[in-house]
DNA sequence: CATGAATGAGGATTCATTCAT
DNA sequence: TATGAATGAATCCTCATTCAT
């Protein structure tokens, strides 16, 4: 039933998707629409949290064990992830596209879980940094906070490439940002720093 | 006349935002902001389109040198991408999480705009590698433009970070993400990888 | 069954009221309410007939024997009136609140039914004058009729002030009524008139 | 630009009439009944409220003397409000029959207006039972207010009344009401009581 | 040139009414 | 028979867009 809901504001946004064509695609009559799940705004809701939903379930459901190494959660995460954008293309849409920018309860909503999401990443971060325990990275607790905000958005960005990049595997674009991410974040906590070369002039 | 309607597009979305208010913002007549602009997809259009050339004339204006290594382009790049955010919070909300999600042809010349900037990341990060040139790199040209993209989607990912901590200078945010981007790129160049379930350390 | 439909056409009115709530009223289901009364304009018809039908039974009920003198006939008839406008103050806001104004066959019908006991006090007051057989008065046909209309008005009106002044017993206002219209007409009939700017006094 | 809208809600009734009908009817567009008046609510409370402005004003306008005595104000009175019905039989039907038993703002003020109407005539009485000054006049204030309530409803009634019969002239009218009502308060305050010829069983 | 006034088109929402079980 | 589920039709309201002044 949502299903219908949700091609439908994946293709159109919220505002341009109207109660007509949804009922259409989903084959049932308008007053049905309402009356399974209320007004255009309760319906969008229910589109939000559901893949929502899905997409926390399928992302913690790999983390069966906490003992795991962050390295390897993050791996499965990440992993979980682009199968399940790969798999669901117009929830991925509805969350990533149409349901941020909103105001109201709806994107503050969805600002709230991927803030949860940044959270659970500054955690893990958090934790390695923990087990190598070197004093030497000067890194404070804003640092991994902003380090998690950058990794999530480097995930969701490339979320959309996969997107145009259908015959990419789920699993070698996973591989491929663990690649990216883990190698720097991995010598970031060795001590490796980057400066600038050149005197920077504030502006 | 623009600033008006990239701000009411800011605060209110493209479909929510009624030309009523934009005169009222502009301080002129309705009818004066069609004789203008035109249509309110013109006008989003316009708007989209001079921020665009606004941040990309900000982010390429630095880079006036060609022969600067490839580091200092991006590090130039990254510092005033976000100076350009932390003073046109308006605009950067337009480009970023108005106009996305738009259908038509709205979302598609921003996706166009977006992809040229990735374009220059990829290339820019090809060159780096030739001047590393070094044959270890596995990386094909896929792995450039993945790259790029995760690159793109953190520093977006950071802009909107940044603007809910108003107090981070633009400089202290742009080092941040170079230390990690640049410090990982730099160590896959020179051959780092990461494998799952393998030891990330080189042999 | 149909206390249900009366108690909800009072308190909602003829439009505002929803089949589904008198359903819900009734403790019945919608099909049912159709399968017995109709549709929903059948519905309110039926509700007017039966309510009207309460209360002319009522008032014609104590009105036993015709050989009563017309004040006697009166009088009991509005002492009846206000009692039963007192026990059913649904059905008289469903007669005289909702019913009304309203166009096509349900205001029609109701004007009939308001006419039918015009007609019967007009016959009432025409009896009484020809007891009196006094051809000091003037009145003709027309002058009763409209006497009629109004002692039925004020009657209505008194309905709705004795709703808001519950503690009166409905005797005292029948009393209060007959008091001032008995009177009134009593003198009418024995030639005293009213005149512009004369003096009201009987030569 | 109201008399369309009066003249469709005394036809329709308030629920009924719908706001293309009247957009239709007063010969512009729908939106524009919308930017002059507002909602459907707002417009249906300026239509009652003009139409009671009116009947005020044109009855309170014909007692330009305080020290008139209440027989000449009631006399003038009626007279001008026969005359403002037959003038005004939208205006009159909308008051009358369609805002009554509305319920919310809006009933609540027409039934204040009525109030105080009332209240007007109250008082009137009150002042004509002081002239009289006669002890033997039983009545108390409640009296004089259910007679105030009776009298404005009889009024009423022959005000539809006199809508069937349009050749009655206004002046006609009132005069038949002046002479009922009159000649029985007159004769009320002299002493004259009806009281009932058999023992009444109460109920 | 600048604007107040006007509108066509469309969207959300509800409700009386009816089948299929 | 009794009902949950379903819908066609209408209604209120808004907004992008354009004339006539």
């Amino acid at each position: 039933m949502l299903d219908a809901a949700v091609s439908v504001f994946s293709r159109r946004g919220y505002h341009a998707a109207s109660m007509d064509e949804i009922a259409e695609v989903a084959g049932i009559s308008k007053p049905m629409v309402y009356a399974y799940l209320g007004a255009k705004e309760d319906l969008f809701a229910a589109c939000v949290r559901r893949e929502a939903d899905r997409l926390l379930a399928a992302v913690v459901g790999v983390a069966d064990g906490d003992e795991l190494p962050p390295e390897e959660l993050l791996w499965r995460g990440l992993r979980a992830f682009f199968a399940f954008v790969d798999e669901n293309r117009d929830g991925w849409a509805v969350l990533y596209r149409q349901a941020r920018g909103e105001g109201g309860s709806l994107g503050t909503e969805l600002d709230s879980i991927r803030g949860r999401v940044v959270d659970v990443i500054t955690l893990l971060l958090g934790r390695t940094k923990a087990v190598h325990g070197s004093e030497r990275t000067a890194g404070t607790d804003v640092d991994l906070a902003a380090l998690a905000h950058a990794l999530v958005g480097a995930t969701e960005s490339l979320a959309g490439w996969k997107v145009d990049h259908p015959e990419e595997r789920p699993d070698a674009v996973a591989s491929r940002l663990m690649n990216f991410v883990w190698v720097g974040f991995d010598n970031l906590l060795r001590g490796q720093v980057w400066r600038p070369h050149t005197a920077t002039e504030p502006t």
